[in-house]
DNA sequence: TGGCATGATTTATA
DNA sequence: TATAAATCATGCCA
């Protein structure tokens, strides 16, 4: 028969290995050393069959050569259908060559002696493709330690970034809720995350900022001092100004009065709860805060009293954790 | 477009 | 380590 490709091959394999059902124990990559001299194909036998099949542990298929590109081809198509189980049959009828020096060139598969003829068409692309699948296979068969190797010994290719990334943290954190034994809270991640930095190897350095620069939020504020509800125009010079989108002026806009009104409504809280109750009753206190709940600026954008102006101002200086010595 | 509620993330504190 | 607070984003409603 011939296989005009790895995919072809172990498609096949499927059709002429009936009566053998591969266990999770034989879907594990494992990176044989090249001087063991392995079965190409290794299939646990159903515990049904056993008995029938006892003297057959392993089965090596005949030898058949594929290029480094048919394997990474084979290593793409696999990972892309999310066919772990058959990625990882695949990946571990790969010589060990293919696992330590990604060499390239032809690979025999099979034969009892596999082996990697040097040389031919070593290209970074593919053997990054057979390292990402290997990264798959042991996330999806929980081998975190070996994921946590492949990941930080290999340099990957930004567009692998984000998958390979989302691999490094749900491993940990599945690590850290099976020590804990309880799901982890958004703070427990991101303890987790601390503790566990995303190697360099699938992470180009760039720190997203929580917060915006120092810079950008003093503008921010003093714009906000002198206008709150800043029309479109502004907003675009803002964003100019600052770098950020017109989106972001604005839920910086809306945000901040948000903070302000909560800070209004906290503020005469307080203050009514050191003044004398009696002073408003119960109704004009119910009053005051449901003012203060809706805020000091409804319905007044642009300005308000100058009563309102005062309180906003004032509560800036209040509310403004983050501008304290900056605007 | 603004107000509001809420979520995610990050930091500070006890 | 739990909890609170701060910051930014998002979705919904009026």
């Amino acid at each position: 028969m011939v296989f005009r490709s790895p995919l072809e091959l172990f498609s096949a394999s499927r059709l002429l290995l009936p009566h053998f059902i591969t266990d999770g124990s034989t879907l594990l990559p494992r990176c044989r050393s090249p001087d063991s001299d392995p079965p190409a194909v290794v299939v646990s036998v159903s515990p049904l069959l056993q008995h029938a099949h006892r003297p057959i542990a392993t089965l090596a298929l005949p030898g058949l050569c594929f290029s480094a590109a048919q394997v990474a081809s084979v290593c793409e198509t696999l990972e892309e259908t999310g066919d772990v189980e058959r990625l990882a049959r695949f990946l571990w009828s790969l010589p060990a060559a293919v696992h330590a020096s990604q060499a390239g060139g032809d690979v025999v598969v099979g034969g009892g002696g596999a082996r990697a003829a040097a040389g031919v068409g070593d290209c970074i692309s593919e053997q990054e493709s057979v390292q990402r699948a290997r990264a798959v296979v042991a996330y999806h068969t929980g081998s975190f330690r070996e994921l946590y190797h492949i990941l930080e010994t290999r340099r990957f290719a930004r567009a692998s970034h984000g998958k390979l990334q989302a691999m490094w943290l749900e491993a940990h954190y599945r690590e850290a809720e099976r020590l804990r034994g309880r799901p982890l809270g958004p703070v427990d991640k991101y303890r987790v995350r601390k503790k566990f930095p995303l190697p360099r190897t699938i992470w180009d350095g760039e720190q997203k900022t929580h917060c915006f620069k120092e810079r950008t939020r003093g503008l921010l504020r003093e714009w906000y001092l002198q206008d709150p509800y800043p029309n479109p125009g502004k907003k675009r010079e803002l964003a100019h100004a600052t770098g950020l989108t017109p989106t972001q002026v604005g839920n910086w806009f809306k945000n901040r009065r948000q903070r302000d009104r909560a800070a209004a409504a906290k503020n005469r809280l307080q203050h009514h709860h050191h003044h004398s109750h009696s002073a408003l009753g119960p109704d004009g206190m119910m009053r005051g805060l449901a003012r203060g709940a809706r805020g000091p600026l409804m319905g007044s954008p642009g300005g308000g009293s100058t009563e309102e102006r005062a309180d906003r101002e004032t509560l800036l200086s209040i509310t403004d954790s983050d501008s304290d010595f900056d605007v």
